[in-house]
DNA sequence: CCATTTACGGACCGAACGGTCCACAACCAA
DNA sequence: TTGGTTGTGGACCGTTCGGTCCGTAAATGG
């Protein structure tokens, strides 16, 4: 019972490290040396305190995937529109397009969902999970889309939540393939012209 | 001079091997091991050959763009009209929705760009020659498209081509992310739209 | 001040990694 | 048959991988 020595790290921050990491190198690429050095602690709380990098990760892709979830809700509620904040997300990714290498990172879920979520069923659930919410938080801002008349009601809401997750994981495709910004942004257009 | 032994494998089905096997696991999570067993060569052979892992790699990438061309041009060639010729890509890509996991792998080149395209100068170089074919491909079918009428002319050709490019990547990250066949049909259906 | 509890640093582990090297095998020309 | 040439199998290399273990540090309650 009652307390031992008290942590040394900041649990939160350390998860956060770990986070850019693999969101940066991806998960076979990044090593436990790797982490430990931009966690800032010992191997030993490394695996006392979150079990593995296998456990870690999937840590990691949650936190992502709550991160993003608030990250969307803030911005819907302060958008104009639903086309607007849509507009707003697709862009941003293009914007990536000038960033720097290690910036150009695209999304830990769809780099997961690339790099290894048909071998690990783990894995692969959260994955799932992540793609589920993503689809879902979009597809509420087609349907404020639909009701404030930014977006076109032609189309079931879900299907296009779904054709806008995919388009997003286009974007992000091609910026990690190496467009420029110029041509991701006609493309930005394309779809946009597409909801209207 | 001439000759000495000869070589006691095909190196073009040891290269196809290779690819495939790169094609289904990424760079990183496939190993020398992995490769020797599955072009059936020793490690020499295989150092002597093709050079080393990263140079049999690119090796890999070229006979993939390649073959990608081929397939391409060939297609376009007996398709009934451009719309046609893309349609058939799309659906083709979401048919890989119901495939088991090991075949549900995407493009060499998209994995590639997502996986690693970033660290490696030399890599990044081939991905994006890539790209650039696949666009190319993409804007020959377009145009193919606007003149026999079954895409429209409002939009640049080019532009289309790099629109369909990012949805293919799309696509492809849906699949990979877990996408049921039906929901990636309709959202093929929704792109095609935005082409007629 | 001591017992207990928890965290930490670092030595250590076996396995796998990509890569090198060399003795030997298999062919050709002379 | 022999010398030159190329290919092959496998031992071997140092390094790095993820992971374990243990002695010690730092806190608490009694």
């Amino acid at each position: 019972m009652t307390n031992g020595r008290p942590l040394q790290y900041d649990p939160d921050k350390a998860l956060h490290a770990a986070m850019q990491l693999f969101w940066s190198k991806g998960y076979e690429a990044t090593s436990m040396q790797d982490l430990l050095t931009a966690m800032e602690l010992s191997k030993s709380s490394l695996y006392q305190g979150f079990g593995g990098k296998k456990e870690l990760f999937i840590r990691c892709l949650e936190r992502y995937r709550t991160h993003m979830y608030e990250t969307f809700r803030q911005l819907l509620d302060t958008s104009k529109s639903g086309l607007k904040f849509i507009e707003t997300i697709l862009l941003n990714s293009a914007s990536e397009a000038r960033h720097p290498d290690h910036l150009r990172r695209g999304c830990l879920l769809m780099n997961t969902a690339s790099e290894f979520a048909q071998k690990d069923k783990q894995v692969a659930e959260h994955v799932t999970i992540g793609f589920k919410g993503l689809r879902k938080a979009l597809k509420v801002a087609v349907q404020r889309g639909q009701q404030d008349g930014s977006i076109t009601s032609d189309l079931d809401a879900g299907i296009l939540a779904n054709y806008l997750a995919c388009s997003l994981g286009g974007i992000k495709t091609v910026v990690k393939g190496g467009g420029d910004e110029k041509s991701v942004k006609e493309i930005v257009e394309v779809i946009l012209k597409t909801l209207a």
